[in-house]
DNA sequence: CGTCTATTTGAATGTACTCAAAAGCGGTGG
DNA sequence: CCACCGCTTTTGAGTACATTCAAATAGACG
């Protein structure tokens, strides 16, 4: 039932840990089912918890002070989910969690976690090289913002999560590209239309 | 001449390192000046350095494919400038960076750092905890730009960094902002007349 | 003073948004 | 099996925010 094979194959792809650290880090974490419509984390709440998803998806979405929701990343399989502003500094989270499928994912607390990695030296390593990795993706996207107008955004994002485009509904993709559903419906029938 | 200082009490407010890892970590680093203009990184070329700024001011920026350039990031003194994705995966940088002022930084190279940190634990538990908030920064800023209209970007930038609004050329804040050079004057030009 | 660069201005244009309404679609119950 | 409900997507008209282009003005430096 609890599937921490999908964590361990991931951090060994990056480094390698002994039997002995395998057991020691599993003894540190915990496994999470949630329904879809759940919320892993709410604004305002501190995240306690950043969550490596073995099965579902998440949204990570902010509302704004008119009321509107600016979705800020999906998270599937092998991703890694939580707002990091909120864990790193244990303060109130800008930002919701929440599930779009029913979702299993594994827990690393807090404070749990940092023992880890003081006990582990490999772990703070894998740690870092991680948080590097989102650190130049986020980047990235930055310069996507920039450069990209909403339509090459949305064949980016189409050519590169194929598989999210299918299980996420159109209009939280649309609000993930910072643009309205209906500018977004446009932009697929002119798509459509154009060859 | 060659003044480590400001990055030992940088590092020394995150992790206490000993008099002995101090002297370990400057014989890894070496000291750099650059004139206005010069180029730290080029787009194309592997970034071999990641820099510490002690003085100066730099640009980060891209160049599209229709030849415009996009500034992604502004360092000044106690920051950090490097394109992170080259430097990480030893791959041709996307980005390049220059010196807007005449700059003295602390460089790093990529294969020193990564031998200091396994030397020095403590340090790699620095480079994690400072690229965490680089991330958290990176983060806020893509809500940011979507949430906030140009003018309100605008604002918050020269609220939060005052100091630059000072010494860089609005031409290139229009650009870190994602805006035209024209527009962010008439953005100026309504805040003066409004009040 | 002249030159080079940066900033401002204005008119025309384009990209994306708002609002309102209609159409599509998947499930549920009569 | 069809009717209805709720939710998602589409459509269209009008609008707003930001861009482009061209030209004028302002500032900095030798």
């Amino acid at each position: 039932m609890e599937n921490f094979q999908p964590l361990l194959d991931y951090i060994n792809r990056i480094v390698q840990l002994s039997e002995a650290e395998e057991k020691q880090l599993v003894s540190h974490i915990s496994y999470r089912r949630l329904r879809k419509g759940q919320y892993f984390l709410q604004q305002g709440d501190i995240c306690k918890f950043s969550g490596f998803i073995v099965s579902g998806c998440t949204k990570t979405f902010y509302v704004d002070n008119e009321g509107q929701e600016h979705v800020i990343m999906f998270s599937v399989e092998d991703w890694w989910t939580s707002d990091m502003g909120s864990y790193i500094a244990q303060k109130p989270a800008d930002y919701n969690v929440q599930c779009l499928e029913n979702t299993e994912l594994i827990q690393f607390s807090y404070e749990e976690q940092d023992i880890m990695m003081r006990e582990i030296p490999k772990l703070e390593r894998f740690f870092r090289i991680i948080i590097e990795k989102a650190f130049v993706a986020s980047q990235k996207r930055i310069v996507r913002n920039f450069s990209m107008s909403a339509k090459d955004r949305y064949l980016y994002f189409s050519s590169q999560y194929p598989q999210m485009e299918q299980r996420i509904p159109q209009y939280l993709i649309a609000s993930y590209l910072g643009i309205t559903k209906e500018f977004l419906s446009k932009i697929k029938r002119q798509l459509l239309t154009d060859q």
